[in-house]
RNA sequence: GCCGCUAUGGUGUAAGUGGUUAACACGCAGGCCUCUCAAGCCUGAGAGUGCGGGUUCAAGCCCCGCUAGCGGCACCA
């Protein structure tokens, strides 16, 4: 039989990075043995479940580089893939329970049931349904559902154990006295998750079943539900919780928890997908950890994935994302970058040919401080802000400001660029190395007032790169124009002349 | 409270059937390079495998007990 898994969200929120990792390695199995990735929406709390979170989680995944073989964009022999469409599957299935004597009607009220939970809280024991409905004749079922009772369908729970094989845990032993009869279709004739999702994977022909340990312990309760329906279950693999650095569920508290805000932070698909793989399974030394998705899924082995839970470790995934920027051509890096650059109203946003081929040498300049996308426009700053005012609150600017020789260097240099018509980097640096003769100054001495000169900074990307950046730059239509070189040198050297007439010497 | 799951450096994971100095990657520290910060390269520190017992010539791997964390115990999913 050829393998189908599945992967069921809830479209009650944005995207999980934990319920991604999940869908990833359900992707990575599939498509191992050739087998068929099914998508499937748990909507069936009517209450919570919102259409558009359903759009939204499609686009995500798809974002990742998931595909599926049938969902409901898609279609597929065995849908529908809501749940919220299959209600009359699930009351057919609840019935034929009912007939075969598997699950009762049970007209306990809200208050009833909560008179049991408080007392067993108050024996300080274990609640469980006392099956008080179980016995009811067939006489007053009739009767109560005659005079318009509300009431719910519940399993009848068998003793004795209840043991699987769990593809990550092992062998897993539950005893069903610890689970009371269980509610498998509400009062109001939706069918509870727990009897939902066996229908679904029942009828769906689900083969593996790869989910959180969350559900763990619903586990024993499906398996009862398979049994009853005469079924053989599918095999279980249950994945471990992810948590933040402190070791608790990872949640928003830790930051960013949902793939869309990674997303939009400008970390890349395929760092993410890597990483994300990584967590919980780790391939043999000798390749390495960077990945890509046709080796990672050469390599991935369900059987191999940890028991222990993983911790979501930022700093790692920040060094894969910058691996994988580098590794991605410049041409992409501009397009993918272009966005948030024109958000921020530094470049035009159709973006002309000059800007664009410009932005490559702005990218490749940052490139190297760059963690994700959206760190560009604080990279960048240096190229598209000159402001001699806040370069005040350098130390290092200040040691400039108050060096004679420093500014000389400065004085000389603007001299020596005065009759350069276009000052390439080959140009700067033949200045750089007549004002080394004339001064005696070189190295840190000399280069280090040229960068606070023209970027007002005391560190950032090389000053070969800055020059043809800066020069470009200014001839371009930027929102914003940035000044060119010479007029750098012009307006530092004025702003220190006044900044040292307002404070002499002290 | 009850049931279940988990436990190797700061983090993710390695270490076929028990066998010498517990490995790789991220991070961290130092060095090199260099006009600066990064990047890159090199070097290094960091765990004796949650705790306590046992079995054995030998235990991260086996057995027993305990602790901690997480999850579940719904007409939520």
């Amino acid at each position: 039989m050829s393998v189908r898994v599945r992967f069921a969200p809830s479209p009650t929120g944005q995207l999980h990075v934990g319920n991604v990792r999940t869908a990833l390695y359900n992707w990575l199995f599939a498509r191992q043995h050739r087998g068929a990735f099914i998508l499937r929406i748990e909507d069936t709390d009517p209450e919570r479940s919102r259409r558009e979170y359903e759009v939204q989680i499609l686009d995500d995944l798809r974002w990742l580089g998931l595909d599926w073989d049938e969902g409901p964009d898609v279609g597929g022999d065995f849908g529908p893939y809501r749940q919220s469409e299959r209600l009359a599957l699930y009351r057919d299935y609840a019935t034929r329970l009912l007939e075969a004597g598997w699950a009762y009607r049970c007209f306990c009220t809200e208050e009833e049931l909560e008179r049991e939970r408080a007392q067993a809280r108050a024996e300080d024991r274990p609640y469980r349904y006392s099956g008080r409905c179980r016995q009811l004749s067939e006489r007053e079922v009739r009767e109560r559902a005659k005079a318009g009772l509300p009431y719910t369908l519940r399993f009848r729970v068998r003793p004795g154990p209840i043991v699987w094989e769990d593809v990550v845990r092992g062998p897993i032993r539950w005893e069903a006295e610890v689970i009371g009869d269980f509610v498998i279709l509400k009062s109001d004739g939706w069918p509870v998750y727990n009897f939902a999702v066996v229908v679904d994977d029942l009828l769906m022909r689900i083969t593996h079943v790869i989910r959180g340990d969350g559900h763990l312990s619903n586990t024993p309760r499906q398996l009862l539900l398979y049994e009853a329906l005469g079924a053989t279950p599918p095999v279980f693999a249950h994945l471990s919780t992810i948590l933040g650095a402190d070791g608790t569920k990872l949640s928003k508290r830790h930051g960013a928890t949902a793939l869309r805000e990674f997303r939009e932070q400008g970390y890349l698909p395929e760092a993410l997908f890597n990483f994300l793989a990584l967590l919980g399974w780790a391939p043999p030394h000798e390749v390495g950890e960077l990945l890509s998705r046709e080796h990672l899924l050469e390599l991935f082995a369900l059987e191999k994935v940890s028991k222990a839970p993983a911790i979501f470790d930022l700093q790692k995934l920040k060094w894969m994302n910058r691996a994988y920027l580098k590794a991605k051509p410049l041409e992409d890096l501009v397009s993918a970058v272009a966005p948030y650059l024109q958000q921020a109203g530094r470049v035009p946003t159709p973006l002309d040919e000059a800007t664009r081929a410009w932005l490559q040498r702005v990218v490749e300049a940052v490139l190297t401080h760059v963690e994700h996308l959206s760190q560009i426009v604080e990279e960048t700053r240096i190229i598209f802000e000159y402001d001699l005012g806040t370069a005040l609150t350098y130390p290092e600017v200040r040691e400039v400001l108050e060096d004679a020789g420093a500014l000389d260097v400065l004085r000389r240099m603007e001299r020596e660029l005065a009759d350069v018509p276009v000052i390439t980097t080959e140009a700067f640096r033949e200045a750089a190395a007549r004002v080394r003769e004339q001064t005696g100054r070189k190295g840190r001495a000399l280069f280090h007032p040229l960068r606070i000169a023209l970027t007002g900074r005391p560190s950032g990307p090389e000053l070969d790169k800055l020059v043809p950046i800066y020069e470009i730059g200014a001839t371009l239509p930027l929102p914003r124009p940035i000044p060119s070189v010479r007029d750098r040198l012009r307006q530092f050297l004025e702003w220190a002349e006044r900044v040292r007439a307002e404070s002499p010497s002290r």
